[in-house]
DNA sequence: GACAGGTTGTTGTATATACAAATACATGGG
DNA sequence: CCCATGTATTTGTATATACAACAACCTGTC
């Protein structure tokens, strides 16, 4: 039926683009997990990267760009406010080039603290999805292969 | 295993977060697209207004938003940055209020020429996502009824 | 040890996004 | 007709995002 490889029509476009419905859904979900966390003034964009330093203790941004397919420069801006915020701090490192940063205390206790609203966010979330898209999400991510596609 | 809705701990959040993979995915897919439309210096975003507008005829800012799940604010700087390229051009309405617009020649000119790049990105994306991916997504954004989950 | 080339981050610029407040208009009730 | 209330959009502000250009630093080679 609909167009494979040749010649795609505006109409087929519309019928069919992945990144069309990604990026709804993507705006969708986040709004789902921002207003669940809105109480902390904390947006999910910033928890995944507390998540993320969390994880990995001290952490330098290419590597959490890395792992998070984010770049190098928009992770800098965010880091940027959440420093500011004092959820985040540089230790010195080895290399003089390195930012390397952890979670102050501060940082983990608001992590902490947006656990709960996480955690009904992320009901209606799989409540919405069903849990075909949630593996698929998963799967793809295991597809991408650190730097793969977007590198 | 892991906690359904139980005190989820930080690990927990790392290993599960929809938004989490719904972010990166829809950053590398994003990635994608753009790249793929870059020589005409359009971006997937913009690529998807225009087809809902192709799509519509004339279309009012608010039947958009809610057709994308995208907020007004939004809309309207985006219209705004293709109307000064010529792509779009608002036609009177009967209430004044209304700002509806619809493409120029040069907007469904681009659209066209836009349209082998992304079958290109398309097929990658498909290939990254796996097959029945735009279904799946498709399923979920039916779920979501007309400004439901997000109104 | 100096220089060439690569790596790591930041900064300039532009778009995408949303919330809140302001604007402009419409509409129904007196 | 006028006002109160509601609707459609724009504007102010802040964050998220990426690309390009730059700055700072490391490393291997001669």
């Amino acid at each position: 039926m609909s167009a494979k490889k040749m010649n795609p029509s505006i109409d087929d476009v519309a019928r069919e683009c992945i990144a069309a419905r990604m990026r709804m859904l993507n705006r969708v979900v986040t709004a789902l997990y921002d207003d669940a966390l809105r109480p902390l003034s904390l947006k999910v964009s910033q928890m995944n990267i507390l998540v993320a330093v969390a994880k990995m203790g001290t952490a330098r941004p290419a590597e959490i760009c890395q792992r998070l397919h984010l770049d190098v420069s928009t992770l800098s801006r965010n880091v940027e406010r959440m420093k500011a915020r004092g959820w985040l701090e540089v230790v010195a490192g080895d290399d003089a080039r390195a930012q390397p940063f952890r979670l102050t205390a501060e940082g983990r206790k608001v992590l902490e603290k947006a656990i709960p609203g996480w955690a009904k966010a992320q009901e209606k979330a799989t409540e919405l999805l069903g849990r075909g898209v949630a593996e698929l999400l998963g799967g793809a991510i295991g597809r991408l292969g650190q730097g793969g596609v977007t590198k």
